[in-house]
RNA sequence: CCGGGAUUGGUGAAGUGGCCUAACACGGCAGAUUGUGGCUCUGUUAUUCAAGGGUUCGAAUCCCUUAUCUCGGC
């Protein structure tokens, strides 16, 4: 169903915002950190561990749901939030990503995009109309542009043929769009260039998208650099009564940065692909839990957490778990690398109260990078 | 006791005189991972071929001794 943000209130130092919005009776906060739940779960975990960890919007994917179980299945079930119990907000990423990491630039043509089906080689065409249908009928609370997500290493000639087209993909998709429940977010692309992000983000605006969303910063390796320079490039053209979501971020860090330059929501696979491969963050950087030297390390993760793994497990036990490939041990990082990055967009939101983030920024860096980081 | 076969890394093993500072695989150690292919990728891991001696310009490869394992005979 749709939501109405309400911009809270400004950071005094820098673009930070704080901002709300009721769903279903429940008021949810912004800036927020969206777990990633590409085919209708959050890889290891219940909705219910998901909800408990502080998860806001989680967000579900239509290339995906498209190949399985397909979008009639999930329309028959009642929508995705009955067929995957989960009765909170739920955003659909359009399939753009996987323009990106599926298809190459030949497969792409102005009608829309050639894939093969990663599960059985068969020949799929995607195109705007129906990326748009299918979120639709999957029935999720925000659905999102079908964009072309060009590498970072795409020229400024391709990435404006590119922005462009995305644009007039932008406009097809919103014309048929027709679920009077669903939101639709437009995405602003244009790689590194400053033209490009100002053209995109106007014009973006122009089409009058229920919310707006920076792409294209979080696939090909980009520097940080590259990543915020984008942001700022971006935002100062999008409306302020509109949520901004910065896609498929991510590093601790960056959802800092992200926040604050304006950005009210994030996602990324991180955690919980990290958490598979025996990674877990901690105040004081990122560990990987199968190292070594913590076979004989029976302290939990990280102290300061309170999340139900760090109050339950140890490393030691973790490492086992993870080593022996139980699910058990995904299922445990998972747990607390997401509540790890909540709880940092708890405490952001909590310093944009207090005028403060800019402090919480340098105590981060203190403590996750000890002294080892430079700012790019 | 006699005769035959064998012995290469943590594991399975390739290699039968020079391209062996020993293939490949698994494992180990470490790293990567940003709108999720639970896939994966990248480093690294035996200067040494049971031990010792010999032949040879050159030996994991040939010879001898010892040790261990194994098959057959008494």
């Amino acid at each position: 169903m749709k939501f109405i943000y309400n911009l809270e209130k400004k950071e005094a130092n820098t673009k930070a915002r704080l901002g709300s919005f009721e769903y279903n009776k429940v008021k949810y906060e912004t800036p927020m950190f969206m777990p990633v739940g590409t085919q209708a779960t959050v890889k290891t975990l219940s909705p219910e561990e998901v909800r408990g960890l502080g998860s806001g919007i989680i967000l579900a994917n239509t290339y995906h749901l498209w190949l399985r179980p397909g979008e009639d299945i999930v329309s028959l079930a009642g929508g995705l939030h009955k067929f995957m119990n989960w009765d909170g907000p739920i955003l659909t990423d359009s399939g753009g990503y996987q323009v990106f990491s599926l298809a190459n630039p030949k497969d792409i043509s102005e009608e829309g995009v050639k894939f093969k089906n990663y599960l059985n080689g068969d020949n799929l065409f995607l195109t705007p109309e129906k990326s748009i249908a299918i979120q639709n009928k999957l029935d999720s609370d925000i659905a999102m542009s079908f964009d072309e997500c060009p590498p970072a290493s795409a020229s400024h000639e391709y990435m404006e043929k590119s922005i462009k087209r995305t644009l007039r993909w932008a406009k097809r998709g919103k014309d048929v769009h027709n679920n009077p429940n669903q939101m639709l977010f437009g995405i602003v692309q244009g790689g590194p260039y400053e033209d490009l992000r100002k053209f995109s983000a106007e014009e973006t605006v122009k089409l009058d998208f229920d919310g707006y969303s920076i792409g294209g910063v979080a696939n090909d390796g980009e520097s940080k650099k590259y990543m915020y320079d984008a942001i700022d490039f971006s935002i100062p053209y999008l409306p302020e009564d509109k949520l901004r979501y910065l896609m498929g971020v991510g590093d601790p860090i960056d959802l800092i940065e992200g926040s604050i330059r304006g950005i009210d929501i994030f996602d990324c696979v991180i955690p919980t692909r990290l958490a598979r491969h025996g990674h877990a963050y901690t105040k004081y950087g990122k560990i990987n839990v199968k190292n070594a030297k913590y076979k004989e390390d029976f302290s939990p993760i990280d102290k300061t957490c309170d999340c139900y793994t760090c109050k339950n497990y140890t490393k030691a036990y973790i490492r086992h778990l993870i080593v022996c490939e139980e699910t058990f041990g995904a299922r445990l990082l998972s747990i607390h690398n997401i509540r790890f990055l909540i709880k940092l967009m708890e405490d952001i939101r909590e310093s944009i109260k207090n005028d403060n983030i800019l402090e919480l920024k340098s105590e981060f860096i203190k403590n996750y990078y000890g002294g080892n980081y430079e700012e790019k």
